[in-house]
DNA sequence: AAAAAAT
């Protein structure tokens, strides 16, 4: 069984089982013993903390988390002891596991680390910043832009973009990931929302590829929705400018089946583009893509990139590895939150992997002050929402829902607050999705009406609040919608509305709230801890929601007629916005 | 069966 194979059953939604991977599993032991063979021969980096440190795939949510960085401990001080002792013993659990399992055949070696001068001071690096490191051969972080011109030979003029868009230090997982790329090692990063990923693996690209070259694409990056891969694009735009790498991104798949064409493919150096896209273009007769000369494949979001499922990413995935057929190509997966799936694959087939974690797995930024509002039902959502404008706020503001009708319903709600909102969700036109990006981030529309399309890796500067109008599915994604706020260490704030019917789900998001520092009633995280069967039900189908309408009905006689906003109609339209309160609220 | 992803 070959590692496409392997990869095809894991798609194919079944679980890993080391019998029926037997083969797989072997070899990845041999990978495991040449690595704790090299340990004498070079610095290694893991220590027995970062097993204490992981929190596993943060399946539930459950565990406290204890930082070791002091500024953080004074958070996190609400700990009764039943449930110290409890986690304390699931640590020492997992521990075992980890020693006698494959996860780390290093820790024993511990002692041997002290023979390298140069160990100490890597490591309180790395503590400092709460990088964890797992795997052998592991180089030492970079604490400056500079040293990636002189160690790896960055172009200066890269260096300088930089300084001129006010970057002047590396973050935790720059620090660490770009080393490791540049050694050409095989990766599997996890970096909190905000914390600079995207630079993270553009930077090793950039120095890895050196010149432009008539070689075809060296490099290629994959995200999960265009907005984002518009978004890498232009950081590659805007970092290599004057070094003349040739960056580019399928807008449209037709027209880029000409473009990059076997004899005019060659022209560039790096691509980014969803995934399906490159599917299209490759099942062409010709293929109208060419794949074979990529050194570096980058997964962005890369737990989004791995849903499964008939219409899931990640066949599409598989197809673009396959089609990545050079020798010599290098994989690195980058995500603000991690599963167990990927984390498998990853160990299974990429070579001599390195995980890097910053911080805790699957948690919270700290930066966005979270807060957890129950409006009763479906229509104190509404009240509540008119409430949050009339006392006014800050924009830019971002609220998310659950689906694409009810992001056209609410737009139809707000559309006359006199406000300046906007929608976008995946039925809008390309030019509309593209129009109301930038309008946002120039500032023209202050409330952003979005679905899980916006969720991910958008990077808009200075967004002030994120509203959870209908509760996330699940904690990752609420993880990674409040991210949208609190960037690169700006202060953010999260609302988050819940109902009746949102309780299932609640625990596991007060725990994520609670880990991050802020403030959860108790009585919350007593809940019952939900079945996996049916936390999973719950990702696939949201309960079921009343459409989001206050227009008494006989005002809405007339089909696709807004109602009327003349001063005597506001009135009659929407009698008791203005004075009432949600009764409900109670946070 | 959310949303996303090719024309």
């Amino acid at each position: 069984m070959d590692a496409f194979d392997l990869f095809r059953k894991l798609g194919a939604g079944a679980k890993f089982d080391l019998k029926r991977f037997g083969q797989d599993a072997a070899r990845f032991k041999v990978n495991l013993t040449d690595a704790a063979g090299d340990v004498l021969d070079e610095k290694i980096t893991s220590n027995s903390k970062v097993t204490e440190e992981e929190e596993g795939d943060g399946e539930e949510y459950e565990e406290g988390g204890e930082s070791e960085d002091s500024g953080a401990g004074g958070k996190r001080k609400h700990k009764d002891e039943e449930r110290d002792v409890k986690r304390k013993k699931k640590k020492t659990k997992r521990k075992q596991t980890e020693l006698e399992g494959t996860g780390c055949g290093c820790l024993e070696l511990t002692g041997r680390f002290q023979l390298f001068l140069s160990f100490p001071d890597v490591n309180r690096i790395r503590s400092q910043h709460r990088i964890n490191v797992h795997g052998s051969d592991v180089p030492d972080p970079v604490c400056t832009f500079e040293e990636l011109q002189s160690e790896y030979r960055l172009n200066p003029r890269v260096i300088q973009n930089l300084k001129d868009a006010g970057l002047n230090s590396p973050t935790p997982v720059q620090m660490q990931a770009i080393p490791l790329m540049m050694h050409g090692r095989e990766l599997l990063a996890c970096a909190p929302t905000g914390s600079g990923k995207t630079l993270a693996f553009c930077l090793p690209l950039l120095a890895h590829l050196q010149q432009p070259a008539n070689l075809g694409f060296r490099a290629v990056i994959i995200s999960p929705t265009r907005e984002l891969a518009s978004q890498t694009y232009r950081e590659l735009l805007r970092l290599s400018e004057g070094v003349g790498f040739r960056v580019h991104i399928i807008d449209k798949a037709s027209l880029a089946a000409k473009k990059y064409g076997p004899q005019s493919s060659k022209k560039y150096d790096i691509l980014v583009s969803t995934p399906n896209r490159l599917i299209f273009l490759l099942n062409q007769d010709p293929p109208a893509l060419d794949l074979s000369s990529v050194e570096w494949l980058v997964v962005d979001e890369s737990d989004k990139l791995f849903e499964g499922g008939k219409t899931g990413f990640r066949e599409q995935l598989a197809t673009v590895f396959l089609a990545c057929s050079g020798s010599k190509v290098r994989r690195a997966f980058y995500s603000a939150t991690c599963t167990s799936d990927v984390e498998q694959w990853c160990r299974l087939n990429l070579d001599n992997l390195v995980s890097v974690n910053i911080g805790h797995r699957n948690t919270a930024v700290e930066t966005v002050e979270q807060e957890l509002l129950f409006v009763g039902t479906e229509n104190g959502k509404l009240v509540a929402m008119r409430d949050i404008i009339k006392k006014g706020f800050l924009p830019p503001m971002l609220v998310f829902v659950q689906s694409i009708d009810r992001a056209r319903e609410l737009f139809h709600e707000l559309v006359y607050e006199g406000i300046n909102v906007d929608v976008i969700h995946a039925d809008r036109t390309q030019q509309q999705r593209d129009n109301v990006v930038s309008s946002f981030r120039s500032g023209k529309i202050w409330v952003l009406i979005c679905t899980a399309l916006l969720a991910r890796g958008i990077d808009f500067k200075g967004v002030n609040l994120v509203l959870n109008y209908d509760f996330p599915t699940s904690a990752v994604e609420y993880i990674h919608r409040i991210g949208r706020t609190g960037r690169a260490g700006h202060q953010g704030k999260a609302i988050t509305f819940f109902t009746e019917n949102d309780k299932p789900l609640l625990r596991s998001i007060a725990n994520v709230i609670k880990q991050a520092g802020c403030p959860v009633p108790d009585y919350m995280i007593g809940f019952k801890k939900i079945h996996s069967k049916v936390k999973r039900r719950l990702e696939k189908r949201p309960p079921k929601r009343s459409a989001i309408c206050t227009t008494p009905r006989f005002l809405m006689k007339k089909k696709g007629n807004a109602p009327n906003r003349g001063q005597k109609g506001e009135k009659q339209t929407f009698p008791y916005i203005s004075s009432h309160i949600c009764s409900c609220i109670i946070n």
